[in-house]
This record gives C-alpha cells, structure tokens and sequence, in this order.
DNA sequence: TCTCTTGCACCTCCATTGTG
DNA sequence: CACAATGGAGGTGCAAGAGA
C-alpha cells in the first residue's frame, strides 16, 4: 500500500507540473517518482495523470484526489507535530529547514543533536537568503525557515515565532586607531552587505542614523565574509553582532556599539502550523540557554 | 542470544522511447 | 536535438526466520 511518501510525491507533481522537477524536490530521481506514481495508480486502480508525450498532467481523477491528498498529509503532518507527546512516535517522517547562512553552523549542531533524541526524524537543512526561503515556505517546499524578521505582511498560514535579536554593530580590525565608530566609519573603506536583503536595509538604516559618509569598498551578502575581509583589514562594516559568533573574542576583531540608536536584526522561525511541533522542539534546544535574549515562546498570525 | 541467509521494498543508474 | 517518462538491471537497507 502507498505511503505518506508517496502522497508527498503526488503532491509535488501537482505543483511543479512534471516528474522531473517533482523529482527534485522530494530528492528522488525522475525514475523513483514515476514508479511511485505507477504504484498509487495501481493501489487507487484509476489513472491519476494523463501522459501525453513528454507532458503529464493530472488527468480528471487526480484533479479530484487532490484535495483529499492535501488533506491527508496536513492531517499526517498535525499528527506529528502534535499530541503533546514528545515520543519518538510523534517525532517521524522528514522535517524541511532552510536557514540563512549566519545561523547554519548553529543549526546543524542542534539539527544533530536532535537528531539523536528523535532518530525517526528526517532532517533536511539547507541555506538560502530570506527572501528565497520565503517563497520556498510558501510553496510549501520547506516545513520552516530561520530568517530575519519580514517587514511584509506574513500570510495567515505562517506562524512567526521570535529567537532573540542581534544589535547592530561596528566591527574593525584590532590594529585600527583606537577611535570611536562615526570616526572609524568615516576614516576607513566600509565593506557593504547587501542592501537588497532584509538585513542589509537594517544596516543602511543603521548607517543613516550614524550621520556619517562612508567610502564603500565592496558589497557582499555573507556577513562571515564581511568580518573574514576586516580581519584581514580590508575596511570596516555595520553588521548585526551574531549571536553565535566569537567575535566579542576574537584577537583580530574589535566590536564597537554605534552611538546612534538603531533598529536590531530580529531572528526567528516562520513555520507551518502542521510543522510547529518539531520545530519548537528544535528551538528550545537552541535558543532557551541564552540569557541576552527574549524567549522562543512569542508567536503571532 | 547472536549470526547468517533470504526476501522484500525501494532506490539509482542507464538505455530506450516518444514528442515538441 | 533536447527533454521527460518508462523499463530493466543491479545495489542497499531492513525485517524475519533459521540454525548454531
């Protein structure tokens, strides 16, 4: 008989319109898919797709499955997310986690640690920039994703749950001038990160409030590329102060607080309501040992 | 209880086929 | 010709059963 997998396979078919890309993300090959897909025709006894040369479209039956299809595997995924149990029972089939680079190290170490209280549980983490994990959320190919805070409106199936923020900061090389940060902003080439992401409208945001031009050097989108390039004393830059890094002791590096106010980075999780289970067990190993910042527990629609 | 064998499910790889 | 589905061969992992 077919299994939860399967329907998630059926389902990606209805989405992305064809095997091949279907096959890409449930992370089987373009044969698995069709012999899935051949096996639940032959369990259903009907024809779910029309097969029309090189196209495969959901044939009058699939188009009526659907529905219920989608419902099962919500139905499954509350399943597991629920119960209040924390079994390994409730905790089985495959949880999807996309994450923004500055917080992957951190989340693999807990991925793993998790992984060892809850075996059954298939954990998938990848790294993508806010804006891509966004969309791959609302795609429904990512059960979660551990992203700067959206400014946007969040759709109502999302739930945002707020990790702790990271205060904006001048980073700079330990060698520079002992001089404050307006200084230091203004004297020294100022590495950019990239003011199309969230993140870095915060740290324009950030440098418009210091009141100071900058001659910028170069623009990134890795903030461990930025503080690499400063303590190689390549320039200075406005970046939220990780909440995982070593910066604070790292020899290279000096952090300086900026003397405007600005708006913290806020870190958290949106996450479909069917993955909240999991995914707050994952957050609570991650994020209660932390003593700086608000609790994982404020959630809104 | 442990080890080995067997059967099964499911997968990948690769060749083939069909079509735009 | 490129792309997508299909089919066959073979590999892997796991559970169940048999035997030491």
């Amino acid at each position: 008989m077919s299994s939860i997998r399967v329907l998630r396979t059926f389902l990606a078919i209805a989405r992305h319109g064809s095997f091949a890309a279907a096959a890409e993300h449930v992370a089987l090959t373009q044969a698995a898919v069709g012999l899935q897909m051949r096996t639940l025709e032959q369990d259903l006894n009907q024809a779910l797709f029309d097969r029309r040369g090189r196209t495969v479209t959901l044939s009058a039956n699939g188009y009526a499955l659907l529905p219920r299809v989608e419902e099962l595997v919500a139905r499954y995924a509350a399943l597991a997310s629920q119960g209040g149990s924390d079994t390994d029972a409730a905790f089985s089939g495959t949880l999807s986690i996309g994450a923004v680079v500055s917080v992957m190290g951190m989340m693999a170490l807990r991925v793993a640690r998790m992984k060892t209280s809850h075996p059954q549980l298939a954990v998938r983490l990848f790294s993508g920039k806010s804006f891509e994990l966004f969309d791959r959320l609302e795609r429904g190919e990512v059960d979660a994703a551990v992203v700067a805070q959206p400014t946007a409106r969040l759709p109502q199936r999302l739930q945002w749950i707020t990790l702790y923020d990271e205060p904006m900061v001048l980073l700079a090389h330990r060698d520079t001038a002992p001089l404050d940060a307006p200084s230091l902003l203004a004297s020294r080439p100022f590495l950019r990160f990239d003011p199309s992401q969230r993140t870095g409208v915060l740290i324009e945001q950030a440098l418009r409030r210091q009141r100071v031009v900058v001659q910028s050097l170069l623009e990134l989108n890795s903030l461990e590329t930025i503080a690499e390039l400063v303590r190689q004393d390549a320039g200075v830059a406005i970046v939220p102060r990780l909440r995982h890094s070593s910066w604070g002791t790292d020899p290279l590096l000096r952090v300086l607080p900026l003397p405007a106010e600005t708006a913290p980075r806020t870190v958290g999780v949106l996450t479909r309501p069917e993955a909240l289970g999991p995914v707050r067990v994952l957050l609570n190993g991650q994020f209660d040992a932390g003593s700086t910042s608000r609790s994982a527990a404020q959630t809104r629609g």
